[in-house]
RNA sequence: GCCGGAGUGGUGAAACUGGCAGACGCGCGGGACUCAAAAUCCCGUGGAGUUAACGCUCCGUGUGGGUUCGAUUCCCACCUCCGGCACCA
């Protein structure tokens, strides 16, 4: 009896693997395809099991489509830029490059012990020039046609981090990485129009119907479209603002506004007529205005900036603003409504002031009621009529209007269309469709970054930089100070340039690009990773893509997966690639936990892959990881269920050991009809397993009971094992040979090619091993899946 | 507050289209093997009751109702937990 010896198998396969190229593939218009990702990885150092569980489900999927006959596409790579190795650099003054390239090792290394099929041949790491040049490319393309464009804006600062957030690395008010507070600041900063893409990203969702619907609703509620209309409420003294421009013209708003009047936008026309007060936003430049025409302008200011500083704890404060004393028209029922600064009004949306409707609106209604300001019905519902007394909330929801002269009596739904039409005819008003979305900003003020590559002239302003000059390659830099400003403005020879338009005096740009641009399109990469001239090859781009199955953590579910629609589309528009949507399927895998808490190096709870192949190899980690939970839901980590999995796979080995020497080789009859009960019982319980773990794995993703499956398969086997040679396998090793049966060898063979065949995704060093002693030539790269007669 | 998802033995979980609830594993109990242990193999393992015994009966999927011959599954109300969003007008 031969031994199981895990950790000899893991190396003499992988090294098969390797030297054998099992897992390069080309394109191949004569096969069908199968693309299967998994998010590529940030090399912080060492993979954790957490991590780790992500590539296993990739793997066992790309393994099993492999064997069901698909050209499978299964790479990986590298998000090597980002704040953590500069962050380190500053506290140890490693170059950033030395610690993550010698992060990649280790980690390779770790999923290479793990026998993850990837195609290392198409590797790629964002932090190497011959990958961000390709970000350049793109930037460059998108400056081309608008939609990389340059604003100065007040940013998201963090102070900790010393750098620029996007709105959607805001959590709380606070920075996702470090958590400190987000400060605001005012710089020039390069922006994405994702905002272009809005009305496109938000109805492509409805095609991704193999996405998790929580998935899909998070981004549609990130897009955030909401239907309504602008409205114009004219000064009542227009004297105190005249001359002045536009108030309003920022990202995200369409809006312009001149100081003769407020324009607000709501979604609600319909209860205009109940519109008993304007509310400005403090930053609104009217503010201003008004205070400047007040009595008292820095007692004014003040309780305005007051407000403004407080925006963040609007929920802890309680709604908050004040009267300025001027008056605007309610443009339908043409009374003069007092126009009030509040807190809670926001500037970075719509046009940063609002119509008070107290009766229709919760917030409305809480500030009416703090600052006694008039409250008025003016959509009533039939079953318990309003009034505006005693009412304890406000009334949002359907019915008809009332006190709203002409329009009395109408549904409120039907009101909003024929009032918004009206406020058009009347140049008083428009219909307007607001996003929450904001445009991407993409600049940040760090070394470690794909460097924007553009250049500033003195005559001619922003110039890109040739596409022949891409890439604009990281200088080499030995201080990183943290300071804050971009650390590239330190490198002189580098910064100084010329402007290829004039000749004359340039400098670069010294900020780089969000990391998050270097992930919204390496899965494209992947498809021709080595191209030198574009980002990949359109052709391979349409044969490999879209991706088929996508997996990864649910923390990814709105910014990457929302930014990679959106550069799929830019690609779209540039004519690279056909498509619009670049993730057919998508898995989101839950966290492993132990003790109860995410891992975390800090926490010291990390259970790491490796010290667990020593124990048990490659194969027991990787099956008890898919056999624990379904994929997508959390899991808490168990030694003891570890050593469960090690346990079936000893069970399998002793089975299959037991048995090779009977039924292997070439020249065993085909398995057919003519049964005892015994062996009919036998191929049912095959075929149904068959059955069961196919779907259990292509379909329905539930690969812990495609394992369990093969569990009760196994436990089967060693049933009919006990009735045919008299024993358990181990007991009976020296009766092997016993069965002289050929319709019993035919069965087992069935059966147990199959164990071995479905097996192998999830324990493919062991299953190689098995294939080999059971007398099958050219391994399992060459086998195909098994397949169930339902007769049986 | 709004939007999702979940709640099943001691435990991780399963039940795919409304059809034997708890597959498979862990743990635990018992047995075989052993001088002994480990490993391995076999049997048992939701609760209560009942039988000399094979068995049989009742209860049981967060709570309360409902639809149905039949509900973990569908409907209504509620409770709890998890995740996301959170004055977006």
């Amino acid at each position: 009896m031969a031994d199981y010896k895990p950790q000899e198998l893991d190396k003499k396969w992988q090294a098969h693997w390797t030297s054998s190229k099992a897992f390069e593939v080309d394109v191949d218009a004569s096969r069908p395809k199968y693309y299967c990702l998994e998010m590529f990885a940030y090399p912080s150092g060492h993979a954790h099991v957490g991590h780790v569980r992500n590539y296993i489900i990739g793997d066992v999927m790309a393994r099993t489509k492999r064997m069901r006959g698909y050209n499978v596409l299964h790479p990986f790579g590298w998000d090597a830029f980002g704040l953590p190795a500069e962050n380190a650099a500053i506290k140890t003054g490693t170059h950033p490059e030395t610690s993550t390239l010698d992060n990649i090792a280790h980690m390779k290394g770790q999923l290479q012990r793990l026998g993850i099929s990837y195609a290392w041949d198409r590797e790629i790491a964002t932090c190497l020039p011959d990958y961000y040049k390709f970000n350049q490319w793109i930037f460059l393309k998108m400056l081309e046609r608008g939609l990389a464009y340059r604003k100065r804006s007040t940013v998201n600062w963090c102070p900790v981090d010393n750098t620029v957030l996007a709105n959607e690395q805001v959590i709380d008010g606070a920075c996702w990485r470090c958590g400190s507070i987000v400060e605001p600041r005012d710089l020039e900063q390069w922006f994405f129009k994702i905002t272009e893409y809005a009305d496109e990203l938000l109805a492509g969702l409805d095609t991704l119907t193999a996405w998790p619907e929580k998935v899909v609703v998070m981004q549609r509620n990130w897009i955030g479209r909401s239907e309504g209309a602008y409205v114009k409420f004219a000064l009542a003294d227009p004297s105190v603002v005249s001359g002045f421009g536009r108030t309003k013209d920022v990202e995200g708003s369409s809006g312009v506004s001149r100081t003769d009047h407020v324009e607000v936008f709501t979604t609600r026309i319909d209860t205009i007529y109940g519109a008993n007060f304007i509310m400005l936003a403090p930053e609104h430049p009217l503010v201003e205005r008004f205070a400047a025409a007040s009595s008292d302008p820095a007692a004014f200011r003040a309780k305005a900036q007051a407000f403004r500083s407080q925006e963040r704890d609007v929920r802890m404060g309680g709604k908050q603003g004040f009267d300025t004393g001027q008056r605007a028209i309610n443009p339908f029922s043409g009374k003069p409504v007092p126009i009030w600064v509040a807190n809670f009004v926001l500037w970075g949306y719509g046009t940063g002031a609002v119509m008070g409707v107290p009766g229709h609106d919760e917030r409305d209604f809480e500030f009416a009621r703090a600052y006694n300001l008039p409250i008025t019905i003016v959509v009533q519902r039939a079953d318990a009529p309003l009034s505006a007394e005693t009412m304890t909330e406000a009334h949002a929801g359907e019915g008809s209007l009332v006190n709203s002269d002409k329009y009395n009596g109408l549904p409120w739904e039907e009101a909003n269309r024929v009032m918004t039409a009206d406020a058009r005819a009347r140049g008083i008003g428009e219909g307007t469709v607001q996003y929450r979305l904001k445009d991407w900003g993409i600049s940040r003020q760090r070394y470690w970054g794909t460097p924007i590559p553009v250049v500033h002239c003195a005559k001619h302003g922003v110039v890109p930089v040739p596409y022949a000059e891409l890439p604009v390659k990281l200088p080499q830099i030995t201080t990183f100070t943290g300071r804050g400003d971009s650390p590239l403005a330190q490198v002189p020879e580098w910064v100084n340039v010329t402007c290829p338009t004039c000749g004359g005096p340039a400098r670069r740009e010294t900020d780089t690009m969000d990391t998050f641009v270097d992930s919204s399109w390496y899965f494209l990469r992947f498809c021709d990773p080595k191209n030198d001239e574009q980002p990949f090859d359109p052709a391979d781009a349409a044969y490999w893509m879209p991706v088929d199955f996508y997996s990864g953590g649910v923390e990814h579910a709105i910014l990457h997966l929302l930014y990679s629609r959106f550069f799929t589309r830019v690609l779209r528009d540039v004519g690279l690639v056909a498509f619009d949507e670049p993730f057919t399927r998508l898995l989101t895998q839950g966290m492993v936990l132990k003790d109860g808490a995410v891992m975390s190096k800090s926490k010291g709870n990390v259970v790491d892959p490796d010290d667990m192949l020593q124990k048990y190899g490659a194969d027991a980690l990787r099956l008890y990881v898919m056999f624990v939970a379904p994929p997508e839901k959390e899991v808490e980590w168990s030694d003891a269920g570890l050593e469960g999995s090690f346990r079936f796979l000893m069970r399998v080995w002793r089975l299959v050991d037991h048995w090779c020497e009977t039924i292997g080789g070439e020249g065993i009859p085909e398995s057919g009809t003519d049964c005892t009960d015994a062996e009919r019982g036998l191929r049912r319980k095959t075929h149904e397993t068959i059955r069961r773990v196919t779907g259990d794995v292509e379909e329905r993703m539930h690969l812990n009971t495609a394992v369990s499956s093969l569990m009760e398969l196994v436990n089967e086997l060693y049933s009919f094992s006990e009735g045919t040679a008299h024993g358990a396998p181990s007991r009976v090793a020296a009766e092997a040979g016993r069965v002289e049966r050929a319709q019993t060898i035919a069965v087992l063979r069935e059966a147990i090619d199959g164990l071995v065949l479905m097996l192998s995704p999830f324990a493919p060093h062991m299953a190689e091993e098995l294939w080999e002693r059971l007398g099958h030539v050219g391994g399992l790269a060459k086998a195909s899946w098994p397949s169930f007669d339902p007769e049986v």
